[in-house]
DNA sequence: TGAATTTACTTGTCTTGTTAAGTAATATCG
DNA sequence: CGATATTACTTAACAAGACAAGTAAATTCA
């Protein structure tokens, strides 16, 4: 009963692969003063609109302290605001706001031009299909 | 100028996609003791042998000072040791000991099992062909 | 209706991620 | 040879990941 060597482990080799791709990305986005995680945030909420915090963090893959902590910060920041929730109390609905828009609109150049330069060199049928094949694999188990 | 469909951009459907395999794998580990970091840096060592601290933290995904600080609490849990390089007296040589590969061998069913399963449920087929493409792409941008 | 659950967060604690700065050993270059 | 990089880590400080426990607002159900 051995183990998969690790660059055929899934799970691992999903790792290394986003490491891989997020290098450029990290570079874009430390000349922003954002986080990884904030960046994530403001594009699921422009994507999806306003949303509560339990849909936002599944969308933007963070745990709910994890978004807590983030969304206290980024609304001092002003890049989103939270309102409580008109017919259940409990829930609290976080938008975007035009400053948070604006942080976006600053890094869709750049943030295109990775993505097309990741699309150039891997080559934009596979990468189809391997985005095809990460989204089966997401919806797999629900 | 605008951004990707977030299921459609990579980084994050990379992400996505690893928190999904990664539900049975943390379950597991929860079983264990042991982080899912840990468990990584075991595997590597095991898989590769006695390394430099430089080339395990890339090989298991990790930065250097989170290396640096687990590799402390691994060596007095005695799930490896570190010995200063002969040849060069500013490398540590990190190996796995015994009771670490005991670690290793013990989650090495339930690991099995797991890979078992999604290899079933996702199709033997698309899972190498997502390895594939997966390795591909790492190998992409070194 | 009201006691017991469940839901939607929040808080606390500890580990890990991330960047910058520090240290000691080795390599390079004049 | 000696001053100056460079390399291989280590330490420090703060943000984020992870799990457990807490709180307040719904919901369920006897």
């Amino acid at each position: 009963m051995s183990l998969r060597r690790t660059d055929r482990s899934l799970p691992i080799a999903l790792l290394r692969a986003r490491e891989t791709v997020m290098a450029p990305v990290r570079v874009m986005l430390s000349n922003s003063g954002i986080s990884e995680q904030k960046w994530r945030v403001i594009r699921v909420l422009d994507e999806s609109g306003p949303m509560e915090q339990t849909a936002l963090a599944h969308a933007a893959c963070l745990l709910l302290p994890s978004l807590t902590r983030m969304l206290r910060s980024m609304e001092e920041e002003g890049l989103l605001t939270r309102t409580v929730g008109t017919d259940d109390k409990r829930k609290s609905i976080v938008s975007i706001t035009e400053a948070g828009r604006k942080v976006l609109r600053d890094h869709a150049g750049a943030s295109a031009a990775i993505a097309a330069d990741l699309e150039a060199r891997f080559g934009a049928e596979r990468l189809e299909e391997l985005l095809d094949l990460l989204e089966a694999l997401t919806d797999q188990e629900t």
